[in-house]
DNA sequence: GGCGGCATGTAAGTTGTTACATGATTAA
DNA sequence: TTAATCATGTAACAACTTACATGCCGCC
């Protein structure tokens, strides 16, 4: 039986429920206001837009952006819309997360406090580097006051990044205390 | 260039660097106790093994279990235990994570929002069920008093899980407030 | 002139899931 | 006897990443 997931065939359609727009946009938007909740590469991109019009749930704006450039814009049609919120209506799939850090750490102990310290220093450092966008999109969104369009669901999507991220820092704080006091303990052996 | 990632190859290293195990023993740790932060399917564990085998990273221990049934017990070699720590000590990979919920909540506007609080109330449901093996597992853990291992190792693991849980069901808490107000509003105007 | 950003696309490979096939043992 | 659990495995497919190819535009 085929699983209808197909994420990224959801994700076009639901950003081009908001305008139209070019494959390379997408990408962007993506990277830049989605990248702590989902990620998606050109070579899922490019070929889902020409599958996608194909099956006439969205068409192209031919060619010719701002400036002179090549450039596709695509637009959602009636069928596209009913078929994504028939996807927002289904029941959630249930999600597979894999955190290489936790395999790392549960295993650690093969291999000196130190390193271990380290791989949860990165991931602390990474994730206070997004904890500030946060912010930023927080206050981008809240001068935005046009209404009536998604503005309050990317504040609560937005609220589960400050959340979570929180959360991560926090065990990070902690993890770090602990490990700390591991190397100490280790080295007064040694005196 | 290859990216040496292939992480099943570690997750197997890692497991069978505490003891010898089968398959499908391998399959069932990852599905309850490590099913927060990590997940395998049979198709790539058992042709993984194979490899893994011809690899001489790991050795097959013959046949027969408990019982009399077929079972294929593995074992560790030197050369995969320097593999193991090897990889142990390279820097995490960037992890992706895909939110499915968000990506919804996020392009909810198109739908009811008594659609999305039963998204939402069947997220915190799944969780709370994990929250409550959490403390079963904590349990456990602090019981088993044979240290040397990766006891300490395993309760950090588990502290992420509880902490970042409980995050996950305090922001359930809030947009399910929020959305009942928004359906009270929505009511109002209707009297 | 060269670099960075805009823009589209594809090929090859890896990774991962699902469904199926098989069969023994155990407990109800 | 029949269902569940133990146990191994594979084939087909789906999903996804990476690296590459191409070329224009605008700026320094």
């Amino acid at each position: 039986m085929k699983t209808a997931t197909n994420r990224t065939r959801y994700l076009i359609l639901g950003l081009l429920s908001e305008q139209p727009m070019t494959g390379y946009e997408i990408k962007k938007i993506v990277d830049i206001r989605f990248s702590y909740f989902w990620s998606e590469s050109y070579g899922q991109i490019y070929p889902e837009l020409k599958k996608l019009e194909s099956q006439e749930v969205i068409t192209s704006l031919g060619a010719v952006s701002a400036s002179g450039r090549d450039s596709k814009k695509y637009q959602i049609t009636q069928k596209g819309l009913d078929e994504l919120s028939e996807w927002l209506q289904m029941p959630v799939e249930k999600e597979v997360v894999r955190y290489e850090l936790l395999l790392k750490l549960y295993f650690s102990n093969h291999i000196a406090c130190d390193v271990m310290l380290k791989h949860i220093q990165a991931f602390q450092t990474n994730h206070r580097q997004q904890q500030a966008l946060f912010e930023e999109f927080k206050k981008q969104l809240e001068a935005s006051s046009h209404t009536g369009n998604n503005h309050q669901q990317a504040l609560m999507v937005l609220s589960f990044g400050r959340k979570v991220w929180k959360a991560y820092d926090e065990w990070c704080e902690e993890m770090i205390h602990l490990l700390d006091e591991n190397k100490k303990a280790k080295g007064d052996q040694h005196e």
